[in-house]
DNA sequence: CCAGGGGTCCTTTTT
DNA sequence: GGACCCCTGG
């Protein structure tokens, strides 16, 4: 077999790319053009063609659902043969080179991984010992502050030394900038006594280890081979870092990306990354995927009217031998809940009269606040909808109490973990105490978990401290437990009931906690508690489906693993997986890398798209309103057939009604692409009645089933 | 000292 | 729907 013969079926760009297979390569690949398959092609030429061992392969991606949907497709096209490659996010990434060579910074075995939440709660401890007054700040501020100077790689020192040299310059110094450099070295110091890492640190700590530790750095070059980047535009300076560090002195480093698809600057993302490709590593080859297989040819003419008025951009033109397609429709509404009326309508319509399904609308929109009046319009107009991402199932209050305990009992030192549920539900433990107790671990030099495990009745009252040691007991006797539980679960395959770390953990919930009784009044957080033990139930399973075949190394399903995917795959709780028919909502940034027969793009008004404080100029500077059009131009080109956008005059925001001004992004797309609608258009008498009738049958057949 | 009820404010985008 | 605050009653 000639080592090209499987290329069919790619265009030449794309074949181009794919046989690149040494040294830098960049590929810009504009929106729909077949940059996934151009990857998996690429996995499996450099199987096939014996270059590398399918495990000496490793690909990056942002979000774990990018890496589940090329893992899929990768062992669709290239078989079992690919199933030992490595596709991984880079913050799994981080976790696994921690795991391995953690030890060396001082983390311990088993580190807790700390979300948004946690964080502030982190902060917020460390904030209150150095006796600030935390109701003036905004800590969420801070936070990102922190973070933003964690993923320059800033030191608590370096950032301290800035702040200060700004000071003495006069400059004038936000206080914020001062009280974030004097809470980030605590802040950092809190962690550490927690056992726990936030999600900056798992891409940050590992860079320190390949660049402080020659065995780290032997070991990951010896692992992997051939390296490829996945929405390289969307990297920060850590991540550039790490990208540099993997590749090492081979280079063989492929990176795919759309300058014009960089949305999350927010983050830390830097375009730069990808616009200065060539000259962080010179020699690079550079190939363009310009032909798009997704859009109509109009779709395609609207989004690059948009993404044209951006300054700088890698050239590129994309083309397509698609369609012209229907002209896109621009309905202008008086207020968000007819906007929301309209988009349920339409749906609902043209699924009648096209015989699509509900699955091939998506509503995007820039704020999860706008899902709301979307949620409630859908479901009383009986239109089936999934909102995906944001207020996700484990930021439900059960939900995330219900994790506290795992973790409580997983990382005994976790103490945010602790503080969360040490009163949930009420075992006599009240804020005076919980405050009496920091207090002593100050004075005494003692975490506050380790001032727990040591109270005496003098320190509280007689009746506090028996609640404390109840507390402690409990969570002993649960770790006690979990380890037979976890014994069980290493040795043998679950069977049809609840594998033992799940059952373990209903026994938790429902017995030894009553975290279920107190919130049975509402079936729904029940609901939310049993589907937690499900998803470890989930992971336990699928833990035993990756064990390899023989001899080669395994490891058990844990406690501590579940929750470090839990903490990293929010979208873990797709029990009802994703083929379910129903029209699909989503902010304009989960929307990337997705397509969709049909787009609405909702609430293209000034202060929303681009958004408020995009305009204002905190940090973001000039490039925030760059960044809002490549929103957009993201949005437009998530459509296949047909693209609707809506504007609302007025909007309902809090109490108050606000008076909206269209987007200024709307004139830039050329009117005799537009076709512009009123509400009052969309249905006559008559096609309102063929709707209601339609609806009649999909009850009758929802019955039947 | 603790629990629970009833106000207030707020919400950019995410691993 | 949250997180947070203040108030009341046990």
């Amino acid at each position: 077999m000639s080592s090209t013969s499987h290329l069919h079926g790619l265009n030449p760009e794309q074949r181009e790319a794919v046989l690149q297979t040494d040294g830098p390569v960049l590929v810009l690949a504009g929106a729909g053009s077949g940059k996934t398959k151009m990857l998996v092609h690429r996995i499996a030429h450099l199987i096939r063609s014996k270059k590398a061992e399918p495990s000496q392969v490793l690909a990056v991606t942002f979000t774990n659902k990018a890496a589940d949907e090329m893992r899929e497709r990768v062992r669709a096209f290239a078989g079992d043969a690919a199933k030992d490659v490595v596709i991984s996010t880079f913050h799994s990434l981080g976790v696994r080179i921690l795991r391995e060579h953690g030890a060396r910074l001082g983390l311990p075995r088993r580190f807790a991984i700390y979300d948004t939440r946690d964080q502030l709660g982190a902060l917020k401890t460390a904030t209150s010992e150095i006796h600030i007054d935390d109701d003036r700040f905004d800590l969420a501020r801070v936070l990102r502050r922190i973070s933003d100077w964690k993923t320059r790689g800033v030191t608590p020192e370096r950032a301290d030394r800035e702040v200060a040299a700004e000071a003495m310059k006069g400059n004038r110094t936000d206080e914020y900038d001062l009280l974030s450099a004097q809470a980030y070295g605590r802040y950092e110091e809190v962690l550490r006594a927690c056992g726990a890492v936030d999600f900056d640190d798992l891409l940050l700590l590992p860079v320190r280890l390949l660049e402080e530790d020659e065995e780290t750095r032997r070991a990951v070059w010896k692992r992997w081979r051939y390296i490829m980047i996945d929405e390289y535009q969307d990297t920060n300076g850590v991540q550039l870092d790490m990208a540099r560090h993997l590749a090492g002195a081979r280079r063989n480093l492929c990176v795919v990306g759309d300058d014009d698809q960089s949305i999350y600057a927010f983050r830390g993302a830097d375009v730069s990354n990808i616009l200065d490709f060539e000259g962080h590593f010179p020699g690079a080859r550079v190939i363009a995927l310009e032909q798009n297989y997704r859009s109509t040819k109009r779709i395609l003419q609207a989004a690059n009217a948009v993404i044209a008025g951006n300054a700088h951009r890698h050239p590129k033109s994309l083309r397509t031998e698609n369609p012209e397609g229907p002209p896109l429709d621009l309905y202008e509404h008086e207020d968000d809940a007819l906007e929301a009326e309209t988009v349920a309508k339409e749906i609902g319509l043209r699924r009648y009269r096209n015989a699509t399904a509900w699955k091939d609308y998506a509503v995007l929109y820039r704020t999860n606040v706008q899902s709301r009046v979307l949620e409630e319009t859908m479901r009383e107009k009986n239109v089936p909808y999934r909102v995906v991402g944001a207020t996700g199932f484990f930021e439900r209050r059960e939900v995330a109490d219900g994790v506290a305990y795992l973790r409580a009992v997983a990382h005994p030192a976790d103490e945010i973990a602790i503080r969360r549920i040490i009163n949930t539900p009420t075992r006599g433990i009240g804020r005076t105490t919980i405050f009496r107790v920091i207090e002593l671990a100050r004075e005494r030099g003692r975490t506050f978990c380790g001032m727990l495990r040591r109270i005496s009745d003098e320190d509280v009252g007689t009746a506090q401290a028996k609640a404390i040691r109840g507390f402690e007991a409990l969570l002993d006797r649960a770790r006690k437990s979990l380890d037979e539980a976890e014994a069980r679960s290493a040795h043998f395959p679950p069977g049809t009931g609840l594998p033992p770390i799940a059952e373990w953990a209903m026994d938790l919930f429902r017995d030894r906690t009553g975290l279920i009784d107190s919130v049975k009044e509402d079936e729904h957080r029940v609901i939310n508690l049993k589907d937690l033990v499900g998803a470890l139930a989930r992971y336990e399973r699928r833990r035993w489906s990756e064990k390899p075949d023989a001899g080669e190394e395994w490891e058990p399903p844990t406690l501590h693993d579940a929750l470090a995917r839990l903490a990293l795959d929010s979208e873990e709780d797709d029990k009802d997986d994703d083929e379910q028919d129903a029209v699909v909502l989503m902010t304009l940034h989960s929307a990337k890398g997705l397509e969709f027969d049909e787009v609405f793009l909702v609430g293209l008004e000034e202060g929303i798209l681009p958004h408020s404080r995009s305009l204002v100029d905190e940090e973001g500077g000039a490039g925030a309103l760059a960044e809002e059009r490549r929103l957009l131009y993201v949005g437009i080109t998530r459509a296949r057939r047909r693209v609707t956008l809506s504007r609302c005059t007025q909007r309902r925001r809090g109490g108050e009604t606000v008076e909206c001004l269209p987007s200024r992004y709307l004139e830039e797309i050329p009117a005799e692409l537009v076709t512009v609608k009123t509400a009052e258009q969309i249905l006559t008498p008559e096609e309102s009645a063929e709707l209601k009738k339609n609806f009649f049958r999909d009850m009758k057949e929802l019955l039947a089933e």
